[in-house]
DNA sequence: TTTATTGTATTAGTTACTTAATACAATAAT
DNA sequence: ATTATTGTATTAAGTAACTAATACAATAAA
């Protein structure tokens, strides 16, 4: 796992957005056991109560669950992994259209722009 | 000027790129005046020293200047600005294509998810 | 010349986030 | 039965961002 934090927003709030990645991708399957709070945190190098709290936060969404001491889970609705996979990705072109839009490209534009930029115009 | 403030950020940077945003899509004119800090705070309704702190690392990169006390002016350098929205572009480009790619979209695909969104898919 | 406006600076207080240290109850492992 | 590990909670301290209030020097406007 790649836990690359920066300073330009709250740590929490990233190590939920990097857990969620984690569960898309498959690199926590469906039902498997999440490594503890203690461990994650000493993976991601932030203290346990930071990595707690986005962990409450992926629970109360829906997407762990947490078994008093065996440990906690990821979710076996693949339905609802999927389902975040399309939101997260409905979201994202939303608000990248947003942003291209206030710097004055059209959709029309942005696509044009963005195939050209895939083709290695790195300029 | 949409003065949307969320806690998700430090206000100061979204105030930055905010205002670059202005210049770029023009409501700045080159060489033109700002209003003073006061009423920007006062628009933004953030403290002065919030909206100053923005002005300052405008200034530092050289998007505006300020003259003691005739007041904050924009540059007159066209090329700066049209650099900055080329760079800007490219840079949320780039995040974009990165946040795509983690959710587990390629290059490729990702253009044709752009392209299916943009016909209306909302689903 | 006087006044008002400008950018700028300073000091203090509040809040949210983060870290640190510790503790506890439940239960899996031994 | 004992021990270790689990999630969870609490208290305290530090930091950065933000607000608030105020002040000052420079100068445009009157």
């Amino acid at each position: 796992m790649a836990w690359n934090l920066n300073s330009d927003r709250p740590i929490f709030m990233q190590l939920i957005e990097i857990i969620q990645i984690s569960i898309i991708s498959g690199k926590y399957a469906p039902g498997s056991k999440l490594p503890s709070v203690r461990d994650l945190a000493s993976e991601a190098a932030v203290n346990p109560n930071t990595m707690q709290k986005a962990l409450a936060e992926l629970e109360r969404s829906g997407l762990v669950f947490s078994q008093r001491t065996s440990g906690r889970f990821i979710t076996e609705d693949v339905a609802m992994i999927e389902d975040l996979k399309s939101t997260l990705a409905k979201e994202k072109m939303k608000q990248f259209l947003e942003s291209m839009r206030q710097l004055g490209f059209q959709k029309e534009e942005t696509l044009a722009l963005m195939s050209k930029f895939l083709k290695g115009d790195h300029s």
